[in-house]
DNA sequence: AGCACGCCGACT
DNA sequence: GTCGGCGTGCTC
């Protein structure tokens, strides 16, 4: 053993043999987990409880899960090291079901997320503070402003890095703890290592403190409902479905089924009755949504035929949430609806979980543990002998693939739309012909006449851009270059402020009347009238949301417009305005994607897509699969009353097939077509993948490290005879972030255990010695 | 992640 | 020589 032996170690808590012995992961980035000794007073101890123990040289207390008792307590000689003793338990009984720990576990392993904050992501905040609210450290001055001066020319003379950190803080007037930073903030703004803060900290010039932090989600106004439908008869399409789901249902073991229908094909109802199914045989049932369409309708949906529901979404206050889950705990729930996290609600008597529109890419976690909630769904269904019911109109190619070609998978077509509604007519404007072609104006010709016509019989229109990101940037016409963003290389989008006309007046060579945003990192620039590169007129370029809203007020007078996007929304305001316009305040509705989703509004009868084809763009394997679903939503936004609808879809590329495809509804075609594209290339379905990105401020360290790693994963596959394929590392799409440089190494390989076996060795096998961040995506979602 | 250890450059 | 900043490696 070491030498620090001599000069012996604080033996902490109860110390000798130990009778019984536990394993512990801590919610760090630590992928390893670690045992102690449980003191008997202590004793029993169970998989899935908090514990407190000392961790680290400094045996500094912390708080870590229980996720095994192990059985045979091994010799301590034999031990490579000296076990310590826990101090405390915290729960008093396991925060998990047996089920969910081995889920959890399975997820740190499939995903290479560090068990402990795989763990810790599964339950709620809310849940393990008892309904209190996320704390977070805090960092903030010990000074007054008036001695910032003093002390960065003073004590911190020669220390580099902490006078940056001081100087930010300062800048940031983070004197008090209510004006802390936060510790992760601060870290990334000034790239400053934790032995800085120490030193600062030791130094009396830093306090530490917590603060609490609230989510700013958008929450239910109560009087947001619609009234329900009347009582339903299934067609036959739904009936068939119904069955193979009782049947399913009644065996109780595990299968899959895709549920395919198109819009307003009743796959809701077929939701239900599946659910009372569950019911009937006395077992629960999960419903997960996208985020965005947990609307009060939506719940209201299920809460109108089901009495013990439990709701779990970002919308409510950390204790409603505590209180659902102890809802589902005690048992007091049939039906859990929620958002991707509610794939890990408590529940014992799993028999049913709903995945609805699980194409959706926001089921993908962008955070470690970076899991994908439909398929967490269906490993955690494996797990129960429960069953799941995907459903779509447009299902991902993965889930199509699966459920024509693999076991346990069983596709369901609902074809028929449930009132016989005809689907609307979908038209498609050439924007790179004609008069269009030379006008800069955002609305074609068509569109405006379309519009003029809905609003004259009092009906209401929905105008569609399909990315903000992709539109009114800064542009040189000359150099034909866009101002980008400093730190993450990505174009920034103008924003006007006020009311005033952007390029009415000049301050010094700053445009007034805006800012240039940029969407990854939020910062906030002037606009230069002139380019910084060749001193010429900047002009802004693309049709943005606000440009688009000023263009409709200008040509429809008289006409009530409003824009919905995350940039013009505050939450709640969000749903007044969907409020607003379902009771006919509003007769032209603009914004993003957001408002392609399940939203039903009978008076709309237009529904215009003004850039369909901006995704195309974007050079990422899915971009036809995004545009496809995306075109297709909107078609079903519209003619969903009694009066039929219209789409109009502007694009310059009208011959292209995805946009084609689209347009005629057709997705049978789309999928037989993406998916021999997807086959010749050795892309997924037919393959499986991993990204690897490493990022680092220096580009240098960056490209060395990222072709270490490369060489070492070829080095690696080869003696292993892996059959994986390796990309050399090259650029994220978006290149920088938060000036920090991206770089890729991309794995693809008809096996995923190949590709995890790969990453294995990597990462637990000290092979490699990691020197920049490194993020590891399993099954990506995105290429960003 | 968070902490202590210890190398090495800056300054007595 | 001594102080202390900051990179490195370990944590049961």
């Amino acid at each position: 053993m070491s030498q620090k032996d001599l000069f012996g170690e604080i033996v902490p808590a109860a110390s000798g043999p130990a009778r019984h012995v536990i394993r512990v992961v801590f919610n760090q980035a630590l992928m390893g987990t670690f045992d102690y000794g449980v003191p008997d007073e202590l004793w029993p101890v169970s998989a899935g409880q908090r514990v407190r123990a000392p961790f680290g040289r400094g045996n500094k207390p912390t708080e870590g899960f229980c996720v095994e008792v192990l059985e045979d307590v091994q010799d301590p000689a034999a031990r490579g090291y000296r076990l310590k003793f826990i101090t405390d338990v915290i729960d008093d009984k396991s925060l998990f079901t047996k089920k969910m720990l081995e889920l959890g576990i399975w997820i740190s392993d499939y995903y290479f997320a560090p068990p402990g904050q795989t763990l810790a992501g599964m339950i709620p905040a809310a849940v393990k503070k008892g309904a209190g609210i996320a704390r977070i450290a805090v960092i903030y001055l010990l000074c007054r402003p008036d001695e910032v001066e003093h002390i960065l020319s003073g004590k911190l003379k020669r220390a580099k890095k902490q006078q940056a950190v001081f100087k930010y803080l300062a800048e940031k007037a983070a004197f008090s703890i209510d004006k802390g930073i936060e510790k992760p903030e601060l870290k990334k703004n000034t790239d400053c290592s934790d032995s800085v803060l120490k030193s600062l900290q030791t130094q009396g010039l830093i306090g530490l403190g917590a603060a609490s932090v609230l989510k700013s989600l958008p929450v239910i106004p109560d009087n947001y409902t619609v009234k329900s439908a009347a009582k339903i008869e299934l067609n036959r399409h739904q009936a068939a479905a119904l069955k193979y789901l009782e049947n399913e249902l009644s065996q109780s073991s595990f299968g899959v089924s895709l549920l395919h229908g198109v819009t307003d094909s009743g796959k809701t109802e077929v939701y239900i009755r599946a659910i009372d199914m569950a019911i009937k045989l006395g077992r629960q049932s999960i419903i997960l949504l996208p985020e965005i369409a947990l609307t009060s309708q939506t719940i209201q949906r299920f809460s109108e035929r089901f009495e013990k529901i439990a709701v779990l979404h970002s919308g409510l206050t950390a204790a409603q949430r505590n209180a659902e889950w102890q809802r589902i705990v005690n048992d007091e729930a049939d039906v859990i609806i929620g958002a991707r996290s509610a794939v890990f609600a408590p529940a014992r008597r799993l028999g049913l979980i709903v995945v609805d529109e699980e194409h959706e890419a926001s089921y993908k976690q962008d955070m470690v543990p970076r899991y994908h909630g439909r398929d967490v769904a269906i490993k955690r269904c494996q797990l129960e002998n429960a069953h799941c019911l995907l459903g779509s109109a447009t299902p991902s190619l993965e889930s199509m693939y699966n459920a024509r070609y693999r076991r346990h998978y069983k596709l369901l077509e609902l074809p028929e739309r449930v009132m016989e509604l005809p689907m609307p007519a979908v038209e498609c404007v050439d924007m790179s012909a004609g008069e269009d072609a030379f006008s800069d104006e955002i609305l074609s010709r068509k569109l405006r006449d379309a519009i003029r016509i809905a609003l004259r019989r009092k009906e209401q229109v929905i105008l569609l851009l399909n990315r903000r990101g992709y539109s009114a940037f800064v542009f040189c016409p000359d150099c034909k270059e866009a101002i980008r963003c400093k730190n993450c290389d990505v174009a920034l989008t103008y924003h006007k402020r006020g009311g005033q006309k952007a390029g009415s007046g000049a301050l010094g060579n700053y445009r007034v009347g805006g800012y240039a945003i940029c969407h990854h990192c939020g910062s906030k620039a002037l606009v230069p009238t002139a380019c910084p590169l060749c001193g010429k007129r900047l002009v802004l370029k693309g049709a943005g949301s606000q440009r688009l809203e000023e263009e409709l007020k200008e040509k429809f007078t008289g006409a009530k417009v409003a824009r919905i996007d995350s940039d013009s929304m505050e939450s709640a305001d969000y749903y007044k305005l969907l409020d607003a316009f379902s009771s006919g305040d509003i007769d032209i509705l603009a914004g993003t994607q957001m408002l392609a989703k399940g939203l039903h509004f009978p008076n709309v009868t237009l529904v215009g897509v003004l850039n369909s084809d901006a995704a195309l763009a974007i050079p990422d394997f899915r971009s036809g699969e995004r545009t496809f679903q995306i075109l297709s939503q909107v078609a079903g936004r519209t003619g969903r009353g009694e009066k039929p609808g219209k789409v109009i879809i502007q694009t310059v590329k009208p011959k292209q097939a995805v946009i084609q495809l689209a347009i005629q509804g057709d997705y049978e075609g789309f999928v037989n077509r993406e998916l021999v594209i997807r086959q010749q290339l050795s892309l997924p379905p037919y393959t499986r993948m991993a990204i690897v990105r490493l990022s680092d401020k220096s580009y240098q360290m960056l490209e060395s490290e990222a072709q270490k790693l490369y060489q070492l994963f070829e080095d690696i596959s080869a003696r292993s005879g892996l059959k994986v394929n390796i990309s050399k590392p090259v650029p994220s799409i978006i290149t920088r972030l938060h000036s920090a440089y991206r770089l890729d190494i991309r794995l693809t390989s008809i096996s995923g255990e190949y590709i995890r076996k790969l990453l294995r060795s990597v990462i637990y096998e000290k092979t490699y010695k990691q020197k920049v961040k490194i993020i590891y995506d399993i099954d990506p979602i995105s290429m960003l």
